[in-house]
DNA sequence: CCATTCATTTCGAGT
DNA sequence: ACTCGAAGTGAATGG
């Protein structure tokens, strides 16, 4: 990895084309030649960068370049004809590092997790609700949860760990196709979530859909306190 | 601005739970407080990340923390209970810098411009195709274009840059309700992009709805081949 | 390998 | 402030 501090211009042009004024800001060109553009604020997200892969080929500065430039970066994608163009005027500083492979992230607790937990507390959608199956297929895709209720009926229950529009409309499409089905139907939807948007809120009363806000401290307390990743 | 280059741990708790077994990795704190944890490859995205507001505070040891640790981050959401906790371990590397405060990206070629240029050029769509307005208003949205085609029937157009399900979905949402209008009724439905998704164009036809796919490139050009942003 | 879905999404526009 | 939709989305997962 090398990070070079410096006062530059960047172009970039591909899918859509950016221009960033001169002004110091941090370059990072990774071990796989990925090169990030950050400046001193915002999240995360560089100003600009190149993923890998790609290639940088370094240039003096050509005759339509600003006076007092040092030198071009012309970093390429293998495949496409995106190109990222960086103009630098001044070196502030330069410092390089070998990291050695990284080996990686543990993540817990998205949305998988939160529909194994529904999965084993049914009681969550009402009294005497009994799983029938998780990820039960459907010629459109899987259902996340299949339950029966306590007369007997089929309930279909979408998990999203945000409740947003998208999710209600794949709830419908389901439960429509699942109606046409005589050894289903009648089937009523669940539409649960850990957080539920107003407006997904109002599609889904509209079209019948109950909507269950979840808990998902509570039920993982539920399982196993002692229980930790870590 | 402020990189060390440190071997080091790092646990992540909020939204969800993470975390970094000891390996060595830049961290980047920027001048808004927050801070980056980035490894040797992968794309710009940093492995661990804790986004501003927030404030870092540095502590000893505890006992719990493993041996040779030399210090410890924690850097706190200032709202929520958010948490990242870097245990350093060595420092190979730290240098700070003001970069000052950027001047920002300029940017073009998005779904505007996208949509100022097909309300320009409406014959990509037919001819005799005439703009009634951009942006036209319905209860549940603003529909891109709204046009009329040679026999005077009115005609919605859709815009993406990539055409996928879900502005097949959006489109047809909006053409069900226009139809009630008896002011407006019948109207069909044009989706156009940039490129357009297979499944989209699959789920677009069985509804009746045209897709037209649009040269970005050969549109601008037929504006001023001159203008350009930069 | 392609398609779909999720994300500690981030980001911007509009209300 | 909040909501909603787009992203040079990226990344994982399933077919």
């Amino acid at each position: 990895m090398r990070m070079v501090i410096a006062r530059c211009e960047v172009t970039y042009s591909g899918r859509l084309d950016a221009y960033l004024p001169p002004a110091t800001r941090l370059l990072v060109v990774k071990a796989d030649g990925s090169v990030l553009v950050h400046s001193d604020g915002g999240s995360y997200k560089p100003l600009n960068w190149m993923s890998p892969p790609c290639t940088t080929t370094v240039e003096a500065p050509a005759e339509t370049d600003p006076e007092g430039t040092q030198e071009v970066w012309r970093v390429r994608a293998r495949k496409g004809e995106d190109e990222l163009r960086v103009v630098v005027h001044e070196v502030l500083h330069d410092h390089s590092v070998d990291l050695g492979v990284d080996p990686g992230l543990v993540k817990d607790g998205v949305e998988a997790h939160l529909q194994v937990l529904l999965a084993a507390h049914t009681d969550t959608f009402g009294e005497g609700m009994r799983l029938v199956r998780r990820e039960h297929m459907t010629p459109i895709g899987p259902v996340d949860l299949l339950l029966r209720d306590q007369a007997g009926a089929h309930v279909a229950v979408e998990v999203k760990r945000r409740g947003e529009i998208d999710g209600v409309e794949q709830l419908t499409r389901y439960l429509e196709l699942m109606n046409r089905d005589p050894m289903l139907a009648p089937v009523r939807g669940i539409f649960a979530a850990q957080e539920i948007k107003p407006q997904a809120r109002v599609l889904a009363t509209d079209r019948g859909i109950e909507c269950v806000v979840v808990d998902y401290v509570g039920l993982s307390g539920r399982d196993d306190p002692t229980a930790r990743l870590f």
